[in-house]
Order: structure tokens, then sequence, then C-alpha cells
DNA sequence: GTCGCATTGCGACCCCGTATCATTGGATCA
DNA sequence: TGATCCAATGATACGGGGTCGCAATGCGAC
């Protein structure tokens, strides 16, 4: 996995600290969406609060995002668009993919404009199976 | 507000008890977007944990529908289509209101197609200020 | 009416995330 | 390089939201 550019956290203000290294370390190395309690045990060095707290920092800073899955449970990921996006949440895997597509983004701002919303933001997710579980090998 | 027709709950074979009954009188009465707990205070005699299983009873009939908010909180609200649908979800007085756009669905049915994923669900919510909220009185 | 089992209520419990606060250690500057 | 300051940390307590286990109850079928 490729490493994340921690220049943006000096960048922005914040301290470049041996725990927040730690988490992004994990991050890098994780192949799949992850919770919070799983990084955590993966660093039982990193306080639990920290953790906590690095991953809203990333978040705000679009280094990863929020991962909403059909349960009501969170898990997050890396951003590697780093910009607005869906996802394809395979309930069998796990696997998530991102996907932009401005008519989707389109057909929200119209049904916004139709009922005279001002539309500050939306999620969507998509839920099923991917395609390397529909066709197991 | 109009009644919800109980019916359901006996051809599912659920048995129509009091609480039950109680609950869903509340829901119908309700006039916006509610959670758990202003439910479960409206319902002093009902237990919570029966007050949570209601819901997730009604919900699993399409009774409810769940409103994820965009704090990550929920809240819940009758369905009045019955159908699927999305929110648009005011920030500022927390109204919701139901929509269904076939064009909306089909971008993302597309968009699940060219990834070969197979849909089963998915979910699309809008955030930000309703109409009354943008011009008021 | 009576009987069985779904449902209830209570309380303990669990999970996730945040607040508190004393301590530590980055970054800056002389 | 060392002193200094304040952001960041870790430990822990706390809070909200939801579930579990189990004895008691009451719905509805016969």
């Amino acid at each position: 996995m490729s490493s994340i550019h921690t220049g943006l956290l000096e960048d922005t203000g914040y301290r470049l600290t041996a725990p927040r290294r730690a988490v992004i370390n994990a991050i890098a190395r994780a192949n799949r969406p992850f919770t919070i309690e799983e990084l955590s045990e993966q660093l039982p060095n990193i306080g639990r609060a920290t953790v906590f707290r690095t991953i809203k920092l990333l978040h705000e800073l679009d280094i990863v995002c929020r991962v909403p899955l059909e349960d009501g449970g969170i898990r997050y990921e890396r951003s590697h668009s780093g910009r607005h996006h869906h996802h394809l949440i395979c309930g069998e895997c796990g696997s998530v993919t991102e996907f932009s597509d401005p008519a989707l983004d389109e057909a929200i701002e119209q049904n916004a404009e139709i009922a005279s919303f001002e539309l500050d933001g939306h999620s969507a997710e998509l839920y099923g199976r991917c395609a390397p579980c529909r066709r197991p090998t």
C-alpha cells in the first residue's frame, strides 16, 4: 500500500507526533475498510482516545472517509480520490469501492431544486455484492 | 394524523398487544421524525426495551423508516409512501420530506451495473435547508 | 375457561465515542 | 543546543443508544 502524504498535517498547523505517525502508517497498511477498534488493537501502545481523535482529524482533512454500513455501523477507509464520491459496499467480503458520477449528483441537485431545498450535502451508499464475490474462483 | 393500519401486524403473525398499540398510536400522533427516547418519554408505562423492539418490528414491516442524520444520529418516521424513497432532511427545523425519483434510482443502478455490482439496496439522503426555513415568515 | 408461548418489563450489560485533566514532547527561537 | 510553550497524549470516567437474559404476564387459539 502506498504511503500517505504526511506533509498535509504540518501544512495545516497540526503537529506530526509519533502516535499520529503510527495511526497513519496503520491506515496505509490496511487493505480493507477498518473500524476504530481494529485500528486500536493493532496499536496497543496508542491510547484509544488518541486513535479516535486522529481519525477524526484525518477525516476532516479528507485523508480518510467514513463508510456507513447497512446495519448502521461505521467503517473508515483511505480516501483515494480525495474528492466527493459514493461507495459500493459489498455485504459479502466487505470491500468498498469509490465512484463518482456527475449524473447521480445532478439527479440529487434536481430533486433539491424541485423542493426548493437548499442543498448542503448528501450521502449515497450502494449495498450489495461486488463483482469478485459474484463469480467466485 | 391518520391512523396506522394495525391489521398488518396480525396478518404477519405478530400479536397486537397493548404496548404495541400504544407505540403505534404515539407514532401516528407524531408530526415530525422522532427518536426512540422521545417516544419512550411519551410512554412512561412502556418499557424502553419494548419501544426499541416495537420500532424494530415496525421498521421491518416498513411501517416506519429510519432517517439517518448528518451527525450520525438516527430518527424514525412513519413511512408514508410505503415504497422505496429518499429524504430531504432540514438541518434547521429538522423536518424530513420523502421523495422518489426514478432518474435517481436509475443513476444508482447504472453505477452498480458499470461495476458489475449486484445491487441489494441503497440509501440516499439530502441535507440542507427546507423551503419554509429559507423564507421565514 | 385454560393453556402455551410470544411478549413484556426490568435491570444489567455492551459498544462507541467524548470529556477531563495531569503529563509529555514537538516545534520554535535565542 | 537548550529553554520554552502549548498542542497532543493517555488513562479513566462518563454518556447515549441499543441489546440481553430472565421471570412474569397476557394474547389468542382451541
